[in-house]
Formats: C-alpha cells, structure tokens, sequence
DNA sequence: TAGATTGTTAATCGATTAACAATC
DNA sequence: TAGATTGTTAATCGATTAACAATC
C-alpha cells in the first residue's frame, strides 16, 4: 500500500549490479557485501543497499548478498524471467545492424520482427528476420501481444510510428531517431539519442582541450 | 574566478534546444521565450533560462531570444563550429552500422578512421572508410589530433582499447560495450547500453502489464 | 560473544521550480 | 508608458550519503 515511487536512475543501477553479479558468479564467488558491489563501480555502499531495500530485504546481516539469490531477485525484478520478443521499426542501415546485433539475444531479448513502409525492403530477409511492410504493424503485434518495440526510422515519422505502436498495445519504445516522441501515459520511452550523445562529447573536448573564453561579468546591482 | 559547475544534464539539454532551434528557423520563426521552448518538450521555463544563463545573457526581455543569434551561440558553446574526427574500434555488426549511419555525418562528426583487430578485417573498405589494424591505433590517433572515439568491441576488450585510445590523446569516448572503463580524470565516456536500456524497458513492462497497486498521479503535460 | 554488514532514518547535497526586480 | 520576458535569487523537491540500531 506504499506508493513508493522508485528513481528511474535505482532501475538502470538493478542492470549493473546484476551483470556485475554474473561475473562474480563466473568467478566462483558465493557472497558479495554492497561496499564491495560499490567499489566496482565507484558508487556509494548506502546507495546500493538503498536501491535492493526498495525492492526487499535480500541481503544478511554481518556477511552480505549470495550472489545466487540477489541475482534470481534482480532478474524477477527486472522482468528478465521471460524472453521478450521485440518488434523493430524501420530496416535502414542502423535497424539492420540491431537485428543482427548479438548483444540483443543474449539477454532475453529476441528482435523477431521488422518491419518498413519501403516496398523493395519487404519481403526482404535480414538475418533471419523478414521484413513486413508497416501497413501490416498494428494487426501483427496486437496478435503476438509484442510490448517492446524499437524505433529506427527518420525522425520525421517518429511520431506517426510511436502513434501506430501505442495503438498496438506496445508499452515500451526503444527511440533511435532524434524526436521527442509523445505517448501516453503508461508507456515508458528510452530515447538513444546517439546525436546529443556526441554534442555532449565535443563540448567536453573544446571545453578540455581549448581555452575557454570567459563569461560576461553580471552587472553589479542593490 | 568562480568555478561553476555546470550540471551534466544542463549540456545534454543544450543540444536539445538547439534541435528545436533549427526547427522553428526552418520554419521561419524569428524569435522564441523561454516559455515557448520549454512547452516543446514539457520542461519548465525557468530551467531553460538557467541552462542558457550559466553560458551568458543570451536573451532579450520583453521579447525572447533572437533564433539565429541563440543557435549561434548553442553551437559555438557545444563545439559544433567545427567538424570533428572521429575514430571507430571494432568493425562488427554495430561498428559497420555506425560507420554506415547518416546521422553522424549530418552534424559535423564523421567517421573518419576505422581499426579492428581481425586480419581479416583489416583492409577491408566500409562505406568509403578503410579498416586499420588496430596496432596502429595509438600512432594514427596521435597523428590525426584525433579527440573522440567510438568503442564498438566486445566487453572483454573495452577496457584495453580505452587504454589505447587515452594513450592516443583521445579525450572523449562513446562506449557501446556493457562495461565499465576506467579512464583517468579529464576523458569524459559517454555509455550506450543497450542491454541496460532494454532491461529497463522490460522492467516497466512487467510493472505496467503484471498487476501491481499504484496511484496514477495526474499530472498536467501537453 | 565480537565483528561485520544490513536495512533504514536523518543529514547533506544538488537540481528543479517559483518568484520577482530589472529592463526591453 | 504598459506589457512581456529575462536573469537571478530564494524555496522546494528529490536523490545521494552518513550514521547507526538491528542482527547475522
């Protein structure tokens, strides 16, 4: 009955400590103390302790984590139990590139549609996927239950492609196209904007490598 | 004097505004509020004045900011006034992607230089960019002045090929492999996780499709 | 038990938002 | 001038970190 609202920032650090969990398990190790887990990312051993409370007391006092148990919990909570199947939007030369993108499958994910409005691109195999004409979308992934989507096309139709998904019932975008999608309430976008992404490298490298001309002083007032 | 310390994600908003900068000018629109701007998006147009404040008066009061002067100023403040070189590690899947990837080019960064480890690679032409083996990372690098890197290798190698690229001067790095580098103060990494991302996705749509208890708060947003 | 580490509350820090004098 | 909007300070909100009783 807590409507705890949990930070965005808590979920993407679930990913991190769990990967982090599996490489310790590769290692052989059995337990892991949060100050250990937060040295291995530079992170704050409250912070961690913190971010597994919202979700449960998964921990034992005076020895830490097993490794085994946190991360079964970590995977339950992150919804990794399942295998999703994941409709990709747009077959260009980054959509391409996604479908055959190994890290995808690996983890549960599984891009087993495509789909453009290019005639010549129907049709079409891409590593086993067959590309479906966008006509086709909302009826095929109402009928699979698909609620992952990625979105790869230009940004001019970012919009009308997030529209036709939400009205397919997908609850959540995967946004490669540098666009501001609006949806609806319930659906959760991540946008990977690889454009402001690299603005924000080239401001860190002029700011480091040039001599930064001063600001204007602010005026002097009562 | 004063050493501000300007937030991370006021940069990233930066390029953000500028996006929508180019729009309204395409449009033909001469001047735009803080108000304005801020509607586009839903943020709030205090924090658009204080993210353009912490770089100078920019504005005009009584009326807004004058387009073509604050896009000016947006691109001289993210480094965009010149073309930036940028060097790819790993040509697989992803990295031939990028390398094929219009966006890139559009916006002054390109991809100019490409290495792999794979003898078989090497030589090869991707896209008008041939691949270099990667023993000759640091001396080209060097060479070229070159200032940011992509990293598209598998996680095992990451955080060799950063060792390389800092060695080589490079000072920002766009990592694509899900892992932690290690890199000394002054190197700014930019992580794209997919994995994590779509971990994050499948995160809320267990939440939203499973039932949970929540409290829907409604909150005003056009 | 003594030592270690959790879960959780309180303190701190930083970022967002509101408010308003300055001024176009 | 009157109306509008900035630049900036103060108030609020949320997230990180410190501290510590509980307890393995």
């Amino acid at each position: 009955m807590k409507p705890v609202k949990i930070p965005e920032k808590t979920v993407t650090r679930l990913s991190i400590y769990l990967r982090c969990l599996e490489e310790l398990e590769a290692d052989g190790v059995g337990s892991v103390s949060s100050k250990q887990l937060a040295e291995r990312f530079g992170l704050n051993a409250a912070q961690v302790r913190k971010d597994l409370a919202y979700f449960g007391q998964f921990g034992v006092r005076g020895l830490g984590y097993y490794i085994a148990e946190l991360k079964h919990n970590l995977e339950r909570i992150l919804g990794l139990k399942q295998d999703w199947e994941v409709a990709l939007v747009g077959v260009g030369n980054l959509g391409s590139a996604l479908i055959a993108y190994k890290g995808f499958q690996a983890r549960g994910f599984r891009i087993s549609m495509a789909f453009d409005a290019d005639p010549a691109k129907v049709g079409q195999h891409i590593d086993g996927v067959v590309v479906m004409d966008a006509a086709k979308l909302v009826p095929t992934l109402r009928k699979k239950k698909v609620k992952i989507a990625v979105v790869a096309v230009p940004s001019a139709v970012a919009q009308s492609v997030a529209d036709l998904l939400v009205e397919a019932g997908v609850t959540a975008i995967l946004n490669f196209a540098p666009a501001q999608l609006a949806v609806p309430e319930g659906v959760k976008v991540q946008n990977v904007d690889l454009s402001v992404l690299l603005k924000t490298l080239s401001y860190h490298t002029v700011r480091t490598t040039c001599a930064t001309p001063r600001r204007v002083e602010a005026r002097t007032s009562a």
